[in-house]
DNA sequence: TTAATATATGAATATATATTAAAATATTCA
DNA sequence: TGAATATTTTAATATATATTCATATATTAA
């Protein structure tokens, strides 16, 4: 039997879509791999935990357009800002990519 | 029990970064959700099955773009080029999409 | 109040992407 | 061969994104 067909409104697409490009680079897949395992953590720690060099600036750049687009969420403590992921579900993106041949 | 940290390489991260920027437009998740139930499927049907008004040079664009990065294969046929899905494994991520609470 | 720390913001630049229109190519058919 | 059709390519433009640097803000501690 076939599965029924799949029917996402244009809006839908739009969100979809919009989500996806928020996490379609290499510092903000990483980001969430190292959220992921040590949520929720400051900036300068996330900072430190990515495997590449790193400005803080640039991370802040990264961070705020995760939250702004509801892919991140943060809460102040004292000097530190410190961020986890919105809806960890989103997570299993990363095993969809798994098991992709695509690369 | 903890699930084992993820650990994507550098690369695997770019490679994945890659595909997922490749589909992050509202036109190319409509043309992987059309293909998904319709594949193999020559350009001008996708245009007409998309939901939008859909200028055929745009969607040329659109799909050499998907075949380049590897998300579509394509077959041509007497005049008329056939698309489909490289991997359809890849369609889970509207699985994925579609669980998330983030819309 | 001042200094130190953590983070955010804004501006400048470089690069990538999307859209549209016009022209080019390839295939089939009369 | 020449017209009709399907698709691609190129160029032009507009818009979005990433990166870096300099500066600003907020919090804490001396």
């Amino acid at each position: 039997m076939k599965s029924t067909k799949r029917q996402f409104s244009v809006l839908k697409l739009q969100q979809v879509a919009k989500i996806l490009k928020t996490i379609s680079h290499p510092v903000k897949l990483e980001i969430l791999e190292v959220l992921e395992s040590n949520e929720p953590l400051d900036v300068s720690s996330i900072c430190d935990k990515i495997g590449i060099n790193c400005e803080i600036s640039m991370m802040s750049h990264h961070l705020s357009k995760m939250k702004d687009n509801g892919v991140l969420v943060s809460e102040k403590k004292g000097k530190q800002v410190f961020y986890k992921i919105a809806d960890r579900q989103l997570l299993s993106i990363f095993d969809c990519m798994e098991g992709c041949d695509l690369f």
